[in-house]
DNA sequence: CCGTATCCTACCAGATACTG
DNA sequence: CAGTATCTGGTAGGATACGG
């Protein structure tokens, strides 16, 4: 899906194109955890926990990674209180917070659409992925 | 990560619930080939080869799949004009148009943003994925 | 040209158990 | 509280071959 490409900096940025970095930047941040952590995240800064409440469903193990894949794309801090017992928060950046507006604008989008998009569709409404 | 909720048209949309049709929608949409298929229908239909062309990397199969469930949340129209050789083409619904803004807006962010996401990470520029 | 049908593999991601 | 570590199965998705 996404391969080195030759100089980066010579480079239009183009998600058709499969050697673009921003190929690969777009399957990291489309990932489904990706955008409900950043949305999450909207209004202030959340710990581990209150991420795992907040997103319904989803794992330790994937906050976790999702969380660090973010931080490594430079859109989330982490801020590690070093205290006893742990208190850590992750915050956006700004960079981040840039990209929150078009994340949210997506989901806000979906659930106003919700209704219309399942329509005439019985059959979604019968799937279900375990969890 | 999706469940059948009890009865949908009582239920607040709300991607974060696991439950909720807008977590399935989510994660429907934002896959990585619906974004960019959706992406590149942006101004004209087009047909399946001009579609594989444009979008570097998708595999006939992914492509025939994606656009199958584009169609079956109501985003995508499918155009068959029953001619020998065989002609289609692939529109986006008016659904699918609104829709199209917002993802638009996130892959031209990303794209100029790109630069800065990759900025003091030389491993995402050693990453590759197969294909 | 526009697909389907198989087969097969990698890795995504859940479950569980353990730690500072 | 905020994580790691390990095991494992399911499935996304590639490769290939065939068909109208």
């Amino acid at each position: 899906m996404y391969e080195l490409p030759q100089d980066i900096t010579q480079e239009k940025p183009d998600v058709f194109r499969k050697k673009c970095p921003a190929r690969y930047l777009l399957s990291r941040v489309s990932g489904k955890w990706s955008m409900l952590i950043v949305d999450a995240l909207h209004n202030k800064n959340l710990r581990n926990g209150e991420l795992m409440r907040i997103i319904e469903g989803i794992s330790q193990k994937m906050l976790t990674q999702t969380l660090r894949e973010l931080e490594e794309i430079q859109l989330v801090k982490r801020h590690d209180m070093q205290t006893v017992p742990p208190h850590v928060e992750y915050e956006l950046t700004e960079l981040g917070k840039s990209l929150r507006e078009k994340i949210c604008a997506m989901d806000r989008w979906i659930e106003e659409n919700m209704l219309e998009l399942i329509a005439n569709n019985p059959s979604i409404q019968l799937k279900r992925n375990k969890t």
